[in-house]
Parts: structure tokens; C-alpha cells; sequence
DNA sequence: CTGTTAGCGCATTCAC
DNA sequence: GTGAATGCGCTAACAG
């Protein structure tokens, strides 16, 4: 049996150090924060053999409450089931690993109310600074933050008359790519589908590049993605009758597009009903283009349900977001540089925490087109 | 412009509300802490206002100090990439809120050496307890935890000798439930596929249960399952090379298996070539039993790689845990009960925090077998 | 090089 | 009912 320490109910303090070392509490102190050189390499061994024989361990909290930091940053999380967080989650906790800060993880389960109730207490526990990544990212909501109150980086999402950092996806060159990518591989009935747009300025961002490039082509007719038609879904997921009816629409339009002889045919369908581009009697090559990786999850499933386990044969699936299932079921995807998001969040946290000020800065990162079998055959 | 605090630069502090509200720092902690019936309705009102004014809130961490206790909880989660996780991690919080604890949450990433280091930290930041779920999870690692250390719950795994509770899955019966149900549906050729050991016992609870039943067929030549033979593999995710090697074995398993005429022709086999069911000379029906999402995530990538989208036509995967793929590729799941599970360890933990003295205790919840696709058609 | 002193923000006796 | 005093565990001047 090893030496249990005797303190087995109360946890030793500096006080209960320096008598046992036969010295001060400052000594003590200034052996824990690396004052090595102004320590007599005697008395430096005398508190290491009490250190140890004790089995202390500094107070956090004390010592956080005396230097005014106690190295703790908050970070907010609008919703953990989506694989995105917890992947910039992961950078998050690299860059914190590396700069010495603890990450208070909150999440909010997509719950404005929780978002608030979680800001205030991380205020409370005094955090260093916050990364946030929710739903009720408006003016009010972080009045606590940024600005005036604690430092604040915003992820994904960004906040006018906000003085916050912001890092995330070039969600305008995300969704051109996406939609450029559909347009040259045929697809001309591309239905765009987002969660509903609230306060998140990534979903409206993406939204508006979508339109942008579907308003550029629907005016050519001659080319190969001439009269393309673009339309805009909402699908809420946090209401399963507003989710129906929005499936619903899809249903519908995916089963006009296939009415003549399936999605798989077109290119042959094409070569007979060779008639002007306008999109009345030929049937559509349908793509429905997800504005995040949920939404995507939610189509398929609903897709597979419907159409059985070949439905990628009538639909063409592309989504933001790389979930792991992407790859099993052949998906399409845009990656986002996630960890990276991550870990630039804490950098840029970190620098105003230190107080090196600047103006807001805005950190737009590219994400990567994986093309897979459902958008490519 | 609503009335923005002055105090923009420096936190208020209780002497700073005392002072305005022209008291003394006791009532102000007295209304703080819901002592209400002790202060006049004037003083009240007096103190109401002053905090209103001065967006005072109060320092959670000066509370702690003081008090000895900060409601701090720690979770050490070995991996956040496993949906087990994160699951678990929700019916945490859920319990959390309800009980007005605040989860510190550590990630660490597979990697036991973090594990240790989250461990002293969380001691350091003075948590009232911590929820386990990791890799190291031995004695010695232990140490600062459980007995005479703070209170501590173990999360789908146990270790003697520790004086902590635990909660998790039934595993002895989640995988018999497995096992048998893939014998009743005619297979032949099982093969458990499980990551390294370890000190996990879960792993190792699930493949000795796996193993008895197979025991318990293998002598049986009559009846559907005669003769079944069962096989373990190991997968140790975190090395590329042994991955390759392993799935290579398992590679050959299966070609072995299908070189008559593929499995799903199996009935029909089983009908003209009716010897006796030794294993030799008929095609056996083969099938996968992954002991966790990850693998089974690990094992579906690779045959989807190697034999195309129908994969699920030559070999069917069973797997412990209930991925959001799993409904979406067809494949038979044993749900883990993980919001509770993770609930109930909150509430554990609490017990143990409030002094409720009991010997350790084991909660095993039931697994939910959700028959899909892949092992029934 | 080392020890003494005085708080950090708050809760808690204990008097008034 | 209310407030002044004391100390939680630690750091940061100050002295020696």
C-alpha cells in the first residue's frame, strides 16, 4: 500500500505547505507560479518534499479570485448534435491545450432561452472571454459580451454593432461553389433547403449566394444549365408538422421531375423531347442543396423513407457540412475547415484577453467541395 | 439608448452594490441568498434598485471559495467523436440544470495521458465531483477521485477497488440479445469486432458475452443455429496499419464465405446442399457484430469501399449503439438507454455530494434492439 | 533570498 | 432587522 496521504477529507492549502516546509505562504507561492531563481535551492527541495507529502494542489479559484483571471473562457454551443461543433470543438480545445485557458463548455440545445441563461452564468463564474456559436446572436442577447462587457469571438455567425471577432466559413463561396457545381452537372431544378433563418447570418448568407447565382443563370437559355430554377425551402426542424408540409412541397416537386421516365434517364430525355429549355414538359433533373449537415440528415432520411434504399437514383443530395455518414452514402458534400475554425476562435480570443485591441476583425476560412456519387453519375 | 451600466470597465462588486444601496455588504448577501424574510420591503427595494443599477452579478467564484462549494461538476468524456458521448452528455446537462450543478466538460480525445492531466485540473478547479468516462480508467489513475478523494461516478465501465458508483448498459445482456438475435436469423459466421480492451471493461463485458453464447451453439448440430462458429476481432482505430490488417482478415472471411453463390442466396443453399451443418463445403451467412458505433462506422466505410454500395448484400452488421446512420443505411442497432444513463449519473453524483453515504453502486440500464435491414432480409 | 502584511469578493458568526 | 468583523486560499507589494 502506497502512501495515501493523510489529508483524505480536506485538501491541503498553502497555509498547511508552509508549516510543514518550516516557511512562509510566499515562499510557497512564489515556488508554484516558477520563481525558481529567487528560491535557495534548499529550501526549494524542503517545499517540493512538503508539496509532495501533502499532495497540494493550488486552488484555482483562490488563486483566480486574488490575480483577477482564472484562465477560463467560455464556449457556447447553439446545438452539440451537429457534428460541426463538436469537430470546431476540438480545435477549440487544442488552441486552449495550447495557450494554458480551460474551456467552460455550455450547450444551449438550440434553446434561445438557455443561450441567455448560460451567457449570464458564464459572467458570473467570471470567464476570461467567450466564443459563441448560437441561435440568439443579436444585439441584446450579448449585451453582456463583447464590446463594453467581456472579450467575445463569434463563430459562424456575426452581429452588426457587435465589436467582436468573427472566424468562420466563406459561406458565399461556399454556396456559389455548391450551386455551381449542381448547374455544370446538369441539375436544373435545385431546390435550396435551410433551417429557418432567425438571427444566423451563416444560413441568410448562404441563402442569398444561392439565389445570386441561380438569378445569373436563369436568364440564359442557350448552355448547358440554361432556364435552371432555383427555390428556396425552409424546413424547421424544431417542428415536426412545419417539417411535413416542407417535405411535402419536395415530394411533390421531386415526383413531377420524375413523372416522364426517373432522373436517371434525363440525358436520354433530353436527346428525344429535345424542346426549348423552358422547364414545362421535360422532365427537371432535381438537386436538393443543404444549407447544413442536419438538414441534410433530415432529407435523406425522409428520401430513403419515401423512395427506398435507391433514392439517390431520383435525387441528387449536396451538402455544407462533412458528417461522417456523407462518405457511406456516397453524399456530396462542402467540408468546412472546422478545425481550424476552431482554433482560430481561440487565438483571436486569446490576443484580446491580452489586450492587444483592434477593430473587429472578421476571419472568413474556404471550405472544400467533396464530390461523391450522388451528384457525379 | 437604454441606460448602458457605468461600470463597463470593472465588474461591480458586493461593497460597490452596498454602497449604493446605502447598507452594508451583509444584506446585500442576505438578499443574494434568498433570505427574504429578514429584510424590511424598504431595504429590499433599496438593494433591488442598486443591483438593477449597477448590473451587478455576483462572483460565483469568491462565492465558492468561501463556501467550499462552487457547484462545479467535472465530465471526462474519453471521446467526443463517439455520439455515445454526446448523448450521454445531454441527459448530464438535463440533470444538471435541474439540480443546479454547472458541467465542467473534458475531452480527451482518446488520449489517456489528457485524461490524467483533466483530472488534476478538474481537482484543481475544486470540482464537488466528476463523471468518468474514459480510457485509463484503472486504480492508480484514479487515485485523486473516488474513496477518499471526491465523489465520482464511473460511465459504462467499473474497476475494482474504487469506491465509486457506476452506470451504464447491461452489456452481458446487450450482447447476448445481439448475438442471439443474429443466430436466429440464420447466421453462421459471426465475427465481434471490438477496439482494444484496455482497462474498458464495457468492451470486454460485450465480448465475453458475445463468446458464451456462441460457446453455448457450437455444439448443437441440429436446429437453425448448429454449428455457428464465432469469431473476435480486434480494431484498434487509433493505428491505420492494424486496421488494415485486421479488416484484411476479415476481407477474406467474407470472400471466403460468399464463394459459392453470395449470402443472400443463402436460404436457397441451405435447402439443396443440405448436408450437415458443418461448416465446411456450405457457404456460411456471415455477419458483423461491432461492439461500438465507431467501429461499426470504421467497418461500414471499408466494405462500402470494397464492394460497392450493395455491400449490405454480402455481409450484414449488427452494432451496439445507434448512430444517426444507422437508420439511414439500413442497419440493426442495439439503442443504449445513453440520456438516461447520463441522467442518472448526475443524480448519482449529487447523492454522493450531499453526503448521502452508501457502498458503491451499479445501475445497468437495458439495450433497445432495433432490427433493420441489414440483418433481416 | 525570505517573511509579513494586506486584500481579491463574498458568507457568516456575532453583536447592536 | 441590520451591520461590523473575520477569514476562505491565494498573490503581491513591501520590508528585512
Amino acid at each position: 500500500m502506497s502512501t495515501t496521504p493523510l489529508a483524505a477529507t480536506r485538501r491541503a492549502t498553502i497555509t498547511d505547505v508552509a508549516r510543514e516546509a518550516g516557511t512562509g505562504k510566499t515562499s510557497i507561492s512564489r515556488y508554484l507560479n516558477g520563481e525558481m531563481s529567487v528560491l535557495s535551492p534548499e529550501l526549494r527541495a524542503r517545499i517540493e518534499a512538503a508539496i509532495e507529502r501533502l499532495d497540494y494542489q493550488p486552488n484555482q479559484m483562490a488563486r483566480g479570485l486574488k490575480r483577477g483571471r482564472n484562465r477560463l473562457i467560455g464556449m457556447l454551443l447553439a446545438d452539440l448534435t451537429n457534428p460541426y461543433s463538436i469537430e470546431v470543438l476540438q480545435g477549440v480545445e487544442a488552441a486552449c491545450q495550447a495557450l494554458g485557458l480551460m474551456p467552460l463548455i455550455c450547450h444551449a440545445a438550440n434553446e434561445v432561452e438557455m443561450e441567455r441563461r448560460y451567457l449570464q452564468l458564464l459572467t458570473t463564474y467570471r470567464v476570461e472571454g467567450v466564443i459563441v456559436n448560437a441561435l440568439g446572436v443579436r444585439e441584446e442577447t450579448l449585451r453582456p459580451v463583447g464590446g463594453g462587457g467581456i472579450p467575445a469571438v463569434l463563430v459562424d455567425r456575426s452581429v452588426e454593432g457587435l465589436v467582436a471577432d468573427m472566424v468562420g466559413l466563406d459561406n458565399r463561396a461556399a454556396a456559389e461553389l455548391g450551386t455551381r457545381h449542381l448547374l455544370e452537372h446538369g441539375f436544373d431544378d435545385i431546390w435550396f433547403v435551410v433551417q429557418p433563418f432567425e438571427q444566423v447570418s451563416s444560413r441568410q448568407l448562404r441563402e442569398a449566394a444561392f439565389r445570386e447565382v441561380m438569378r445569373g443563370v436563369a436568364g440564359k437559355d442557350e448552355g448547358g444549365q440554361g432556364g435552371a430554377r432555383g427555390h428556396t425551402l425552409v424546413l424547421n426542424l424544431a417542428d415536426p408538422e412545419a417539417v411535413e408540409h416542407a417535405l411535402a412541397e419536395l415530394d411533390r416537386a421531386i415526383d413531377a421531375a420524375g413523372r416522364s421516365d426517373g432522373a436517371v434517364a434525363n440525358a436520354i430525355d433530353n436527346a428525344i423531347d429535345n424542346v426549348s429549355s423552358s422547364s414545362v414538359g421535360k422532365p427537371a433533373r432535381i438537386a436538393l442543396f443543404a444549407a447544413n449537415a442536419p438538414v441534410a440528415l433530415c432529407l435523406a432520411l425522409h428520401l430513403k423513407a419515401r423512395y427506398g434504399a435507391d433514392w439517390q437514383a431520383r435525387v441528387a443530395l449536396l451538402s455544407i457540412d462533412d458528417p461522417e455518414w456523407a462518405e457511406l452514402t456516397g453524399v456530396t458534400t462542402i467540408r468546412q475547415p472546422t478545425y481550424e475554425i476552431g482554433y482560430r476562435a481561440v487565438e483571436f480570443l486569446h490576443e484580446r484577453i491580452e489586450g492587444v485591441q483592434t477593430t473587429a476583425r472578421d476571419c472568413l476560412l474556404p471550405g472544400e467541395l467533396i464530390v461523391r456519387a450522388s451528384t457525379s453519375r
